[in-house]
DNA sequence: TTTATATTAAAACGTACGTTTGTTTTTAAT
DNA sequence: ATTAAAAACAAACGTACGTTTTAATATAAA
């Protein structure tokens, strides 16, 4: 009884006989649901949103919803799933990971993280919120892939500190906390206010540098 | 309707015509609800916890729970303000406040404010999650206080600043990072189980003070 | 004792929610 | 045009919740 509604590991569109035109209308749809909900789990939290609510705001009605999602917490799974995808996707189409001076791979890797974490601060929020709505096997799986993300930095500094460009006494703490705080807007940002992006960008690469690259403040560019 | 009932404000036991041993009783009976409540919202999520769920775990029977608190979500804003209270009380009972050198000053309070986090890990982590639930007028008052709390960590870091003890281009944008950071074991102890109370303190408080102290790593003490 | 209050048990209230059902309308292939 | 699947809809189901109530019992103060 509880194991057998993962829907989204085995229906995410697939096993229904729909042609490929279809699919994609289905997909689409799929989409607008989640990214209304998403917005409703934002401003109201995700117990406080209602499958009425997500119905309203999508103008689907209520019933016919579940033709697209199997159960409300499903939702939230494919937000995540969508979160993560984006986030991986940008690293593997990027070819930051190809470059080969450790600081300059560092700060362009970092950089554009914390451009990404920003732009997204909101649902980003909504997840370190949210996680607990989430199926134990679902929360696994992202765990492991945010593991994943957080090796890939791991790899880098320890690269770093090999060539002597970097000093951390632990590569595989300062990568968990680096990509902490990459979450620091979304989480603070009701005090950050006063900051431009511009402004926030800058002094957090700044911030976050300086405890893995020595005296980061007096590198130039 | 929405504005009469912030009870924490206007009914912490006062305004009851009770005699002071009825006091103590009450009040110890309060913290007690708050106490078994908080652990459940830990384990399950306040919108996953019934209110019959705090009556099983306090032993107090449901129609009665209602003589100690007005409403659920009055446990959750008391909780708060415990913690709040926990965090503050220390910072003045302690002369850290007093200490002159910046440095040293830092360390202190750094040390133990990482100390304090990590022995309250849980109940920040259901903190963060549970925040939305709180009413507006409370939220903003908690806010307030957490404000508060970061200006203290600006002050000093501002004077080590002047006395060119420390190196930041902005002291309250570090002392945001900095108080974000120490709920660093609370948001991520899914990945750093690996390392002992007393390595992931070291760790914390070595990477932390590398953002503001230059060269932080090659002073002893 | 008297009197007020605290506590318990049990039931009920009203409501809001996630989900299902039964039926109708639309769509797309034949 | 026929037909079968898919989408859309309104209504209902069942339940779980926060909260209140009622009545009976216990406790402590006067």
């Amino acid at each position: 009884m509880t194991d057998t509604n993962h829907s989204i590991h085995n229906r995410d569109s697939s096993e229904k006989k729909l042609n490929p035109r279809q699919q994609k209308v289905f997909q689409k749809r799929q989409a607008l649901i989640v990214k209304k909900a998403s917005k409703l789990f934002i401003k109201k939290g995700y117990a406080q949103t209602s499958m009425r609510d997500i119905s309203n705001a999508t103008d689907i009605n209520l019933g016919n919803l579940y033709h697209y999602i199997g159960r409300k917490e499903d939702i939230l799974c494919i937000a995540f799933n969508a979160y993560h995808k984006l986030i991986i996707d940008f690293l593997v189409k990027n070819d930051i990971l190809n470059i080969e001076e450790p600081k300059a791979q560092l700060k362009a890797v970092l950089r554009q993280s914390l451009e990404i974490t920003y732009s997204v601060r909101n649902d980003l929020l909504m997840m370190y919120r949210e996680t607990r709505v989430l199926p134990r096997k679902f929360l696994k799986s992202i765990l492991k892939k945010e593991g994943e993300f957080i090796e890939l930095f791991e790899g880098i500094i320890a690269r770093g500190v090999e060539s002597k460009a970097f000093k951390v006494s632990d590569p595989f703490f300062a990568a968990n906390m680096l990509v902490f705080q990459l979450s620091f807007y979304s989480l603070r940002s009701w005090n950050l206010k006063q900051f431009t992006r511009e402004e926030f960008l800058d002094l957090a690469e700044e911030t976050i540098l300086k405890a893995i690259i020595p005296d980061a403040m007096c590198s130039g560019t």
